[in-house]
DNA sequence: ATGAAAGCGCTAACAA
DNA sequence: TTGTTAGCGCTTTCAT
């Protein structure tokens, strides 16, 4: 099929050990040799075999970048910012999607496809701590999201109890006092949900009032269409809540949809903030306050933090877990500018 | 480091051959061998190498998608759908974004990670005529999206003059005269654009009517922030439109929030249809008709056709390139659900 | 500075 | 039915 370094040393009338040399730019190689050995490469189009030199190197360069949902534009555009930052390290992302599902996130998380690749960042939603306590040996892992794990893993997690308490704040700010959650969670386990709940609560708590645990709306997904039927919900009881805190952007821009639909105006009838900053919640009728993640941030780290866990494989350094937490802001928009009650 | 087969066929007490041919299911294994060997494999927690058996059998089981870019919703989704079409037929996608440059076009197209791969599938934007006749050998590559090429390449494609004709047709039904179209592109070389543009006259044409080309509004992207500016630079003129027709979803979405920000109302002042079906467009305020292609049987076809090319690679039998259409249909929604004029 | 040869883990002829 | 062995293309001691 391919041209080898044999034929490529067979031309140049060398070793394949030379040609190896040049290739991989070992230093103590005459010019002249260099040169006749390029010639040879050029002539023949020679291009190495990079399953080869893993197979002797053990390292394969690529990693598994494993999400729940790569129509969620928030997932999607943290995949983009990972596959660049991997690119920055020489490094190819294998794509895998879970739909949060446990059974997926388990058989990512347990070496499927082990040999192939380096190492693994994973998104987990689904899946139980003791799931993975029992990891079996395999390549480092890496998590990332915003469900609380405490477990022997590096965890890319941005404090949710603090950003929604800003959130929330922004709005009690506002003069808003009868403020929803939109998007909680009725399981117990932990859950990204129950940190912004948290904050939520606590912001009232701070601001010397007590949270209205009625406005507290659990939805079945993340989408928009669990915002937009969450939101209806919330809108047949008796009385309506004049602003919403949502999981997401996407329960958000369903919330809004559905108060649109019912001839109430965001924000004067009802303040909207969501979590994410996806690009669509700068476009809708009314733009969406939000709380920023710095997704560049975030797959930087996790990027980082998996290459050193690779670096470190074998040098026998011991290496704690380590819970690192991205920075994130609070950008107002039309969906809660609005004077000061 | 692993657990070799050696290492199983050492503690089975059998050969090598005998534990790969468990491995793989070789059907003249007797029962006992076969316990045997499955018990030391359990014991020893073997999983094989794949990087090996790729290098030994040619073939890696991963091919490479590269799309534009994750961030827009489209191709995000139309990505997940490939992923789930390859994990059909055990293949493991590696993800690339170009951002639509030639360059980076120019480096995925040709053996880049060529070694790696078993076949690429490639959505095109930047990428000229020129550069596909002159790409290298390499693995097989399917070409994915609208711009238009002829070249030898399987590629996947849906009639984009028709669609246009029937979104365009669809306003006109409604009554609309001005309806203008935004997304066009300046340059002059082949680009889906184009196409749609095409649509766009033909529709006129077909109903007797004369394009009023001055209703066409160039962008420099395909995003949403395109699609608001584009809309403001129209509607800054003397007449305005009654009716848009957008190159896609992202720049109908801009155009609205354009409109809404005019005091405009959509769809009573002005219609608006775009092109992908993002599921954005179901959330609006106003929800977006759209034309509507099947992303699942996009990435269906395009994997298949990729398949089909690396079965036949070698076997010499000849394939010529073919020109696959997926369906599409027209969606309509509230942006343009009015009665007729 | 360069060459010879072993071996990464696996599969596939060929043998037995 | 099972074992032996030769590579796949590369890197890497160890020689020279």
């Amino acid at each position: 099929m391919g041209v080898s370094l044999k034929d490529v040393a067979l031309r140049a009338g060398v070793s394949v050990k030379t040609v190896s040399n040049v290739v991989n730019d070992y230093p103590h190689v005459t010019p002249q040799t260099r040169d006749r050995v390029q010639r040879a490469i050029d002539e023949l189009g020679y291009r190495p075999n990079l399953t080869a030199r893993h197979l002797r190197k053990g390292r394969t360069g690529l990693i598994t970048l494993a999400i729940p949902e790569l129509g969620n534009p928030y997932f999607a555009e943290v995949a983009g910012a990972v596959i660049d930052a991997a690119a920055r390290h020489d490094l190819t992302v294998l794509l895998d999607h879970t739909a949060g599902l446990r059974e997926k996130e388990l058989v990512v998380s347990q070496g499927f496809r082990s040999h192939v690749i380096d190492g693994l960042i994973l998104s987990p939603i689904g899946l139980e701590r003791s799931d993975l306590l029992e990891r079996p040996e395999g390549p480092p892992m890496v998590l990332l999201g915003e469900r609380e794990y405490e477990g022997p893993y590096d965890h890319i997690m941005i404090d949710n109890v603090g950003a929604a308490r800003i959130a929330v704040r922004h709005l009690l700010d506002l003069g808003r006092r009868r403020v929803a959650f939109l998007g909680a969670r009725h399981e117990s386990v932990r859950q990204p949900a129950h940190l912004r709940l948290r904050g939520w609560r606590e912001a009232f708590t701070a601001a010397g009032l007590v949270p209205d645990e009625s406005l507290v709306v659990a939805t079945q997904g993340y989408d928009r269409s669990d915002g937009a039927a969450a939101m209806a919900d919330l809108l047949d009881r008796d009385q309506r809540p004049d602003a919403v805190f949502a999981y997401n952007d996407l329960i958000a821009l369903g919330a809004m949809r559905t108060l649109v639909e019912r001839g109430l105006r965001v924000p004067e009838d009802v303040a909207v903030v969501g979590f994410d900053d996806i690009e669509e919640g700068r476009y809708g009728a009314v733009s969406l306050s939000t709380v920023a993640p710095d997704k560049g941030d975030i797959a930087r780290l996790a990027v980082d933090c998996l290459v050193e866990r690779i670096a470190a494989r074998g040098t026998g350094t011991p290496l704690g877990p380590r819970l690192i937490q991205p920075g994130y802001r609070l950008i107002v928009r039309e969906s809660t500018a609005i004077r000061r009650a």
